[in-house]
DNA sequence: TTTAAATAGGATGTATATATCCTTTTTCGC
DNA sequence: GCGAAAAAGGATATATACATCCTATTTAAA
């Protein structure tokens, strides 16, 4: 039971720690790693993809790293779940009906469609601002049994 | 997005076909396959499976094959969902905090709690006779560019 | 008792998501 | 210009879900 995949997960945790820095803001992908949890050579793999995608921009060499593009209030978490994630088998009937309509669907299509529609339309109204309003202390699950790092613990 | 995993949706398509035989009557897993799609060998695996955890009984050998061992009133969804999937991870917070509890959760935690809750809910009162009622005339979904072939058939 | 049909169970193959590594290119500071 | 820092990009590794294959065992019927 999900709503993103876990890459798109680490794309939303990345987004918003540059979304609290502000708009062009240039942070390393070290930096980062380190204060979200999200395993460094993956970051930088969707930072690639985010960058061709046009949520960041980025800056090589020293004092380098990735920015956002655009203003946190003016950037729909819809938008970076469209980016990461592969929405086209959305409506697929949760039986596997070739046919599963409003009129005359499966069991469980009416309120599966309704919860679809109602998360689709908070992805929708939610930007990477509203995302950071709770975000100011966050700590984020680790893999395995790594230490839990404070944000910007120098320790590497 | 979704619910519950490909084989979860595969056992439940499986588990609607025997309904509509009901309770004790054995169906040989390639009628069902044929009947559903569901590939064949990859289907007697999940039968293992459910065999095991007692939704079915077995019989080997000449008109053997796999039958209800209950009333398919009396068999919720919620049952074969945690039977076959992980819902461990349920409760995991959807932006990867390590914590996000109702009072002070993430954006996303209240839709996504509510939205969760609601299919638990139904899962938990959906039995598989429930499933049976719209599924007269069902047609699967393929993999690949088989034929679509209508439930039930005997064009094997 | 033999034979065919069917599941059980183990082993293996494939696809995709997740994660890492290495080399190249760019950029800054000396 | 030189060296270090950092992202880009390609290749590779790992984990898991999905799917198949082969052999053994069981069963019913001829």
């Amino acid at each position: 039971m999900q709503i993103y995949s876990k890459t798109c997960e680490y794309a939303l945790r990345a987004l918003v720690y540059l979304a609290l820095k502000g708009k062009g803001v240039f942070i390393g992908a070290s930096e980062i790693s380190e204060a979200t949890g999200i395993p460094g050579p993956y970051l930088t793999k969707i930072f690639q993809n985010l960058t061709r995608r046009g949520f960041l921009k980025s800056r090589r060499g020293v004092s380098g790293g990735v920015a956002l593009c655009h203003q946190p209030e003016d950037v729909s978490l819809i938008q970076i779940v469209e980016a990461i994630d592969d929405l086209t088998p959305f409506d697929e009937c949760v039986m596997g009906l070739d046919q599963c309509e409003d009129h005359n669907g499966c069991p469980l299509h009416p309120i599966w469609s309704n919860a679809k529609n109602e998360i689709f339309l908070k992805l929708k109204t939610t930007s990477l601002m509203d995302l950071t309003k709770n975000s100011k202390k966050m700590k984020y699950r680790r893999l395995r049994r790594q230490r839990l790092l404070s944000a910007f613990s120098d320790d590497a």
